[in-house]
DNA sequence: TCAGACGTGTCAGGTTTGTGTCAGGTTGGC
DNA sequence: GCCAACCTGACACAAACCTGACACGTCTGA
């Protein structure tokens, strides 16, 4: 996936597109409003994360031209918590959705990949994997007909082993992914969690296999 | 299909027409009550989008003149948080559906949708769910034919979440929609109301899903 | 102008439960 | 057989949530 970063703090910036590469995107940057009508006019974006406080004008003139333009592009917007009244008008305005600073990387993505998700697939978010249906949207697992309650982390460590069936998460990822900066847990909850997960997915021909010193990863059939 | 809008606010009559003319319809566009007018005259459009706060006057002259003259093309309202008590007024002039901004445009979308649905098949307004008939237009509940009195916050709460029955609404999502930029109240307020609606829904198969950590959720059955 | 009804949001105290840790057991590679 | 990595049942705690009561403001009708 292609994004394109509309940013002006340089740090945080740099932190946001670091991470976005290591999840395998490639990242343009942007920080001035100018610059990112130019990036986007090509239309090789897959999804714009747009600030809204930038130097020359705010996000809403990006949205304007960007929206007039005919593009379609799903827009993120970055706001601060205070911003109230602008995330609004950002939605109205077309923006897909919003994050609040500060915010969770984990979030972030998990709504990258919503919004991605949803622009892809028609409004249908549900994945359908080994006899299970997974809809982050409702937060439901369906596992022979029968819905499974999940809670908060290991629905999003599902999320995770969902999008990408298959590959290997090394364990480290995996708490980056599900733990902010400031908690500070140890790397057992993630073996927890893993089982937790697990026992949630027998009946179904979903497994998490194991490989040591590796990490995890999410197999069917 | 043809749109009209009506709109004095450019950016934002700019970012809606973009998208709809994205979804593959045609829009013309009108700021001012006459002008609307004159272009609904000649009755090519298949839907009108209506703000109601115009410079010269307010959207319930267009309606009324609208209907007086025989046109039956459907009328969608767009309308601000504060002026609820306005829409019950347009509504009965005749108003087909209101949409309350800030609204994300696949709301709008799928408002346009169902209203051009209902057009053509003569439905009905009211959303039906696990037993309770709810009708946004006139604002009521009722469950096992007894009317339940619903009150401005309960209703757009409920609103909420009978238009996305299933999905996870957070907390934060709920008080941006339900409360005002300059209303400055806690997020406990939201679980005082979904308390409350939820009170009001005994007695029919809906219920509200608390999900710790993420949200509530409206379930049927 | 006053009284009562009503809608609304806060608060405090109580309850629930998601969560991470820990300790001891198991597994797998070398 | 030994060590490291991993699993897991039990547990304790704090955050998240619920709720009855209350206070404030607004509106209405007398």
């Amino acid at each position: 996936m292609k994004f394109l970063l509309v940013e002006d703090n340089a740090e945080l910036a740099k932190a946001i597109s670091s991470r976005m590469k290591f999840d395998g995107h490639v990242v343009d940057h942007a920080d001035k409003i100018g610059d990112a009508i130019a990036f986007s006019e090509t239309g090789e974006y897959d999804l714009i994360l747009l600030d809204i406080m930038l130097p020359d004008g705010d996000g809403r003139s990006f949205l304007k031209q960007h929206r007039s333009g005919g593009q379609d592009t799903p827009v993120i917007v970055l706001t601060a918590r205070s911003q109230v009244s602008d995330r609004i008008s950002m939605l109205d305005l077309g923006a897909d959705d919003y994050v609040t600073k500060p915010f969770d990387h984990a979030e972030l993505q998990a709504r990258c990949r919503a919004v991605l998700r949803r622009k892809a697939g028609k409004g249908k978010t549900e994945i359908e994997l080994g006899g299970a249906v997974f809809d982050p949207v409702a937060g439901t697992l369906q596992i022979g007909g029968a819905a499974i309650g999940l809670r908060n982390r290991e629905l999003r460590l599902l999320e995770l082993f969902m999008n990408a069936p298959g590959q290997i998460f090394s364990k480290q990822k995996l708490f980056d992914r599900l733990f902010s900066i400031d908690d500070d847990a140890s790397e057992n909850a993630i073996e927890v969690y893993v089982g937790r997960l697990r026992k949630h997915l027998e009946g179904c021909d979903l497994r998490i296999t194991t490989l040591r010193g590796l990490g995890y990863r999410l197999d069917h059939g």
